[in-house]
RNA sequence: CGACACCAAAUAGG
DNA sequence: CCTATTTGGTGTCG
């Protein structure tokens, strides 16, 4: 028996897409899949905010990780993404980004900083109650049975996200 | 009465397929379908080279134009395709393409490019004699009585095309 | 330049 | 529902 017991462990898949990637009225989508089954696959969209493929691939791990504190949970968590933006930016260069104040290396604004922060925050929490997150690469359509269902449920969540006409100066009625 | 007429008009249908297209031993069928009645329609099939949809739709246009080429022939050919592949190809990529050394947008080789060549070299002939080709789209399966008859000529010339266990590196253009 | 992802369009099949 | 043939783009980083 061992002295000091591990977390359970929890593999989740995440993936994020946008539906005309790019075009004016993409809508985004993310979903997570439980490879074990101690939460409920999920999925959304939000309204605010780019709909861009690389903002719900991390929308999607922002998800995983939420769901997982939420309750107080403490879990080693592996998170399997298809990105690999989301994949180095979150283990090498967001270290470098914490020490140059989010600069790109030819001196640019980071993009999706503040969801950056968001999931480096939520990593920190579940480290302080003794949990781990990692992250792995999955091959994106390579016939993974969990990135696949995760690519179908984040188009879904993509096709129920509603186009929101905003602003610009459209006037009627 | 006009000082100066134009060439007799031609309004050809072509179409291609491949049976079993993107698996091992597709066998591929063009045919070329005229809306008048200057030539008689024709169809076929290439032993060498892949056996793709998309080089067998470029087949069927470039025997198109051959045909209106024999013999010395002047015409304003339009054609009619079902694939905008083709079409996008030849009326505005092509452009591109000769001038970046037939690269596609990712940096990749352009495929079916010697067919593309040859396609456009033999449109220069035609002008050349003061003639003119011309493509139009037609969209595939919607009633249209010549690229229906395409449709099913190509087909049947597939079914005539001897699956050949081919010599890998059969020299293609 | 490289990498991954996300699309868009048409066609061809099973 | 699945796959492949092909092209045109953007989102993001080093």
């Amino acid at each position: 028996m061992p002295r000091f017991s591990r977390p359970n462990r929890l593999q989740i898949y995440t993936d994020g897409c946008a539906l005309g990637n790019g075009q004016p009225g993409a809508q985004g989508g993310w979903a997570i899949v439980f490879k074990s089954n101690y939460f409920n696959n999920d999925w959304g969209y939000s309204t605010v905010g780019p709909q861009t493929n690389n903002r719900y691939e991390l929308e999607a791990i922002q998800q995983a990780i939420r769901t997982s504190l939420r309750g107080g949970g403490v879990y080693d968590i592996t998170i399997y993404t298809d990105s690999k933006y989301a994949l180095d930016a979150l283990t090498i260069w967001i270290h470098n980004w914490k020490n140059n104040g989010w600069r790109t290396c030819r001196g640019n604004e980071v993009q999706n900083s503040g969801l950056f922060q968001m999931i480096d925050s939520m990593i920190r929490n579940m480290n302080n109650r003794g949990g781990s997150v990692q992250f792995r690469y999955v091959e994106a359509h390579s016939g993974n049975r969990w990135n696949d269902e995760a690519d179908r449920l984040a188009k879904f969540a993509a096709s129920q996200n509603p186009i929101w006409e905003e602003s610009d100066d459209e006037d009627y009625y």
